[in-house]
DNA sequence: GCATATTCCTTAACATGTTAATTGTTGTCA
DNA sequence: TGACAACAATTAACATGTTAAGGAATATGC
């Protein structure tokens, strides 16, 4: 006879109360600029790899489509990014960073990578590399599993 | 100069991939006993530990205070739980399971129990104890940390 | 070529996440 | 006691998560 864990044990629960401990102090950043926490992921991937189509950027940045329909919405009314119809395949769109959006970035590295390295040195760096490690695990869609 | 680590390398996206990763198969399950997730938590909390005040059991099942108000009308009009006015301070709302709460989670229990036996299997025993415990490090409400 | 399936994206509907404001109740202290 | 702080819970407003359905453009097989 099998048995569930305690809710305490649960791996749900614990990624859940990760991610809120881990957010906080990003959301807490984000606050001050006036996007959320998904247009900061959009942003971030947006410059570290170009501009891309919608399919390629909502799986970057782990955003469900309709999630991401609604976001690119929001943050081209706001100048953060713009979208191009692709002229070969209509279907498609390209999305791009503005310079607006770019500037969202710069004026927050510092302080987000102060966060980063925050929690590098609660965990130590050999048990936080070993935690995204574990991570990746867990995710199918990760090619290296 | 600090740096941002590549998006893949993010603990917020990676802490992201595994969660969705890990709820895929325990959703699935869910679909066909029409609750969602989130409730399937308050069920389990409430079965585990007995009756409860709101302010406990949104602790206990990682819940905002607004959702789990929400949350607690749906499952009250569908008969899983009950809410009661405490009587010494009118403030307090006491909630508990009903049977049609525990028989869902009776029904689903085995099939539950097996997600997470797959989980286990696929990191190892150690490693999933280990990737538990450096999760609760990141977790700040936690007293263990 | 043409009907059909497939693909990319949007919209809809409902539930939850998140922050702020509000209501009702209890506690406190002068 | 009576104003005021503190607390529990709700409501509001907006953004996102999630599933399903729909629309426009393209690919495919005959």
């Amino acid at each position: 006879m099998s048995k569930l864990p305690t809710t305490a044990r649960s791996l749900p629960i614990s990624l859940i109360r990760a991610r809120e401990g881990v957010m906080a102090p990003i959301r807490e950043m984000l606050s001050e600029t006036g996007i959320t926490e998904q247009q900061w992921r959009v942003l971030r991937v947006l410059k570290e790899h170009g501009p891309m189509d919608s399919t390629t950027l909502a799986d970057r940045a782990s955003l469900l489509f309709p999630s991401l329909t609604r976001i690119t919405q929001t943050m081209r009314k706001k100048g953060l990014l713009t979208q191009t119809r692709d002229e070969h395949d209509r279907r498609r769109q390209m999305i791009e960073i503005t310079p607006a959006g770019v500037t969202i970035i710069d004026d927050n590295m510092d302080q987000a990578s102060q966060i980063v390295a925050q929690f590098k040195a609660t965990l130590g760096e050999a048990q936080y590399e070993q935690l995204l490690d574990l991570l990746a695990l867990l995710d199918p869609d990760n090619t290296a599993s």
